[in-house]
DNA sequence: ATTTAGCACTCTGAACCATAGAGTGCTAAC
DNA sequence: GTTAGCACTCTATGGTTCAGAGTGCTAAAT
């Protein structure tokens, strides 16, 4: 169902569509002329639009107004008329500083790249990672703390660290614990997670005949962090600054709003779904969650070593500007994955 | 200051506040008249208003509207009148399910705990924790990770965990690593934070000369972590359940709400203002803090082992129902601290 | 000396205009 | 194919009116 326009047709409907992201308002055919130098008159313009609105491209909210982009509209923008705008220098530049600051602790990381992104646009902008799946296990660590009580210290690959409690039933030596640690370190080390699966983990048992209870609770929970789902870490930030859109100036659409933000889980969701490379946009009925039906989403993963271990998001209202957006979530993911992988 | 009024007075003063609270109204004299039995006329308790209204504990938004408490009426009410409600067995069973399950891992009993007082109240719940200042570090880890990176594991008395990595300039060796953290753990183990200053940590120089320039780095990160401020953890949730009170029925107040949520800084220092026993209850221009002079905050302390490890606050609109929300917040940091420090 | 009925007065909020302004669609001329 | 001109439509704004809720005060009742 690709529409082919003639030039004209696609001129008037970029206009309508980057004016209204600028103004929010309903674009009239006047403004078109004055404002975008077809060199029609408004009466043309008229006309154009007549032919885009019954294209399905542009909508009016009534008889008398202005119009203004539907999402087909939206879509059609996004995928032929729109121009990357790229950042500026300047705003390249504090990219840079941010990701070259710390490039190895991923929370802290993505923390600056949010209070970033949140400054370059007015957006609610979100990360999920790392996703444990595809990254490999450096090693465990098994720390006694207590007769009954060790920590356990999961390290990965990308520099991941999980601390676990384990509580025992029975005291533990110092002895137990090391060598449980060095059998699962000789076998699992370089291993993603995904590949570390229950049976995986039972080869070990004949290794260690005199650990065997112990050894339960630590399969447990390497069992656990191999299996977490969706339950990887979600940063987000800039929700404040999506109150400055005019869609939502009604208290209804901020409490949708918070709900995706205190919920989490759409966002997570959002996030898990995009594999693909470059970048993702969702414009309102295309997403599949119902929470963000009116909002436009772009999102994009971010690698590390190659793999995927995690995604970013930008969130906004329909009427976003998508230019801008984009550009931004594709130099932010670019960036981040080239810090992470050690080659800025 | 104490004003002291009759009893029927405070019966009036009692009403209009109760009353306000449940309808968000302006109460009239017909209203406690017809719901609040005082065996009075509408006539008589006007006249009981005006005297109230001279006396500051209530006002009118014009002149032919019913009355709201003013701020010092709240106090009053606060102070004298309130009957703290408690909760009831059910709730309290709710209670202990969520902090029997897992006492061990604050972040995780204090992110439940959230969820749970959100299902009870409709109002911004927020958990600081935990302070380092008076927790006794347990035990220092140097895990190598690369010739010159190591990862840093710090555990606290309270099992509280933190990971840092440490970059040297230069190789290091598992012996050398141990060593140094042998000699932390003698030295240090058993102090508080905040007792483990510059000049403590100084003290071990001498006992390893061959380590010098490494110790520089593993020291830097203790004492970053001893003089660490306001920066404890900060939990919160419930900022959509705010919105269904009428104050925030204006995007206005919603912006400065999400401000709150999203800046931190602010509900940090509220919760590191409160330290006394027993609850704390701020009402509207009472907090030194500008952005909540329209709020009421509740807050108390929970401890471990008789030490304040954190604290936690209810905020919501300055009409909020201080006798709900105070037994609540009374009664789970209460709990809280019972079951951290280990009976329940 | 209190309490209360009665009444005049005040203020708000909803409903109901009227009107200006913005924008369109259509027709007829260019 | 384009455009000027015009009738028509719809919205948003401001003004007016009016009912209703509530008070304060006075004078009568207890």
């Amino acid at each position: 169902m690709s529409l082919n326009l003639n030039l004209r047709k696609q001129q008037v409907l970029e206009a309508v569509v980057e004016d209204h992201i600028i103004t929010a308002e309903p674009v009239s055919s006047r403004t078109i002329a004055r404002k975008y130098q077809l060199g029609v008159s408004p009466a043309t313009i008229r006309n154009e639009m007549a032919d885009l609105e019954e294209m399905g491209l542009i909508e009016q909210l009534h008889t008398s107004s202005g119009r203004i982009p539907s999402q087909q509209g939206y879509r059609y923008y996004v995928d032929r008329l729109m121009r990357k705008s790229g950042l500026t220098t300047d705003e390249e530049g504090q990219v840079h500083t941010v990701f070259a600051r710390q490039a190895r602790e991923l929370a802290l990381v993505v923390q600056h790249a949010i209070k970033l992104v949140t400054q370059l646009t007015d957006y609610l902008v979100f990360f999920s990672g790392p996703q444990l799946e595809h990254t490999a296990l450096q090693q465990v660590r098994l720390i006694p703390v207590a007769p009954e009580r060790a920590l356990m210290v999961i390290v990965s690959e990308t520099g991941w660290v999980e601390n676990k409690f384990v509580e025992f039933d029975f005291p533990v030596t110092v002895d137990d614990l090391e060598q449980v640690a060095g059998v699962l370190n000789d076998h699992f080390r370089g291993l993603t997670f995904s590949q570390i699966t229950r049976t995986v983990l039972r080869s070990v048992y004949q290794e260690l005949t005199e650990q065997r209870l112990l050894l339960d609770y630590v399969l447990e929970i390497m069992e656990s962090l191999a299996r977490r789902d969706y339950a990887d870490g979600l940063y987000l930030g800039g929700a404040r600054n999506v109150l400055k859109q005019p869609e939502y100036q009604d208290v209804q659409q901020v409490r949708k709003l918070l709900d995706l933000v205190e919920g989490e889980q759409t966002l997570r969701e959002i996030l898990h779904e995009t594999t693909g490379e470059g970048i993702t946009v969702r414009i309102g009925r295309e997403n599949r969650q119902d929470q963000v039906q009116d909002c436009g989403v772009i999102t994009a993963v971010y690698l590390l070593g190659g793999n995927i271990v995690g995604a970013m998001g930008l969130l906004g209202p329909v009427r976003m500007d998508y230019a801008r957006a984009s550009s931004i979530v594709d130099y932010i993911a670019q960036s981040l994955s080239g810090y992470l992988s050690g080659h800025p």
